[in-house]
DNA sequence: TTCAAAGTGTTAATAAAATAACACTGTTTA
DNA sequence: TAAACAGTGTTATTTTATTAACACTTTGAA
């Protein structure tokens, strides 16, 4: 299969949620422009991102919404699994894990590091805190290759450069500080600031 | 001014953050090549958004760090400020503004809504916690036009059109559940999860 | 059955976004 | 002070993403 768009990954990650939670709710088929709705966007991009993964109903009584989940899953998730690291397990970071943990079986939040010594060696949010000195061993130890930085600024530069030495091979950035990493290693950057003037700019402007 | 498309609001949200950091180590002036690469993007872009926005460096020594973080709020910004509450001040709604309380000048986190009766008559994050039920009264009360929604799933609609009922005018929806507003309503939704999972699989795809 | 109605997959057209190209203007150096 | 250089603003081009169009298939009703 040929590398998909971020675009069409996203969505792919929005369907599954949706249809998770449609589910939840009874509901075992789907049309094409029900899952729209639930994404404010388009019947024919919703079919158009189906064809991309190949998958197509065999009856034309919607979707099947368990087997359209298995499918994207097939495309989207990583067979073997894929362990995560929280760096910096402040506010957002507990926030983060405890959201996220349990909800995806193929993604496994399995190690926090920080600094503050009341943190390390205790488990938060269901999750053991180690100190960011252990990172390089423990990311090692655990095959971690993916890690989301929720650190204070001034150390998001140095503990990124850290967490890549040891073996990450994708970071979702937190922070406010712009990051720097190699080729091989993807870079996600989310900044809540961002969100929050979008939303102010398209208030004010109607 | 026209009205901007939401990407490049974004990138302005982005130029600002990084300008602002910028000038705190310092530096006076920025070349768009400069700027260019700490979001990751061409320098072509930056000239071209700066372009959309009406900004035009007298100097050809690059821009004045200052006066574009200026210029950028005269875009981006409301004259007057807008006043945002968080709605559900859980894990989530705490690290939140705590992050971002008191960043941006133009724009206030005056208030905070949960049913827990251990946070009501609180102040939490720097913020005071009101009852969900007092919600319509706040909202008017305070001018709150904007909503951070952080509440349990199962909540997050019917709050949402209490919100959209009281006089907000746009939400940030942290939430796993698909919202419906009215077309006065701005709308922007985040997911994390869509985040772990994109930065997953372009790790698993390299 | 058979005929509409509704839904799907796909190709074609459109729109939006990013990039390239380039003329112009200061800046620097010799 | 002139010639090379570097950086900017803007138009043109290309690429990417979205939407429209449509033939085909199933479903359901008469």
């Amino acid at each position: 299969m040929k590398k998909l768009p971020g675009k069409t990954v996203e969505r792919l990650s929005g369907y599954r949620r949706n249809l998770l939670g449609y589910l939840a709710a009874g509901n075992n088929y789907i049309y094409s422009h029900e899952l729209a709705a639930l994404l404010h966007i388009t019947a024919v991009q919703v079919r158009r991102d189906l064809m991309l993964i190949g998958y197509s109903s065999v009856q034309k009584k919607g979707y099947d919404v368990k087997e359209l989940i298995d499918t994207i899953g097939t495309i989207i998730d990583s067979e073997q699994g894929q362990n995560i690291a929280v760096i910096g397990i402040g506010n957002l970071g507990r926030a983060i894990t405890s959201y996220f943990k349990g909800k995806r079986s193929k993604l496994n939040i399995v190690a926090a590091f920080d600094n503050d010594p009341q943190k390390v060696n205790r488990v938060i949010a269901g999750v053991r805190c180690y100190p960011v000195e252990k990172m390089e061993h423990i990311i090692n130890e655990q095959n971690i290759t993916i890690a989301l930085l929720t650190i204070p600024p001034d150390f998001a530069r140095p503990v990124a450069d850290a967490a890549i030495r040891a073996g990450i091979k994708g970071i979702l950035n937190f922070t406010t500080v712009p990051l720097n990493v190699p080729l091989n290693v993807y870079l996600e950057e989310y900044d809540m600031i961002t969100s929050i003037e979008k939303v102010a700019y398209f208030v004010k402007e109607g």
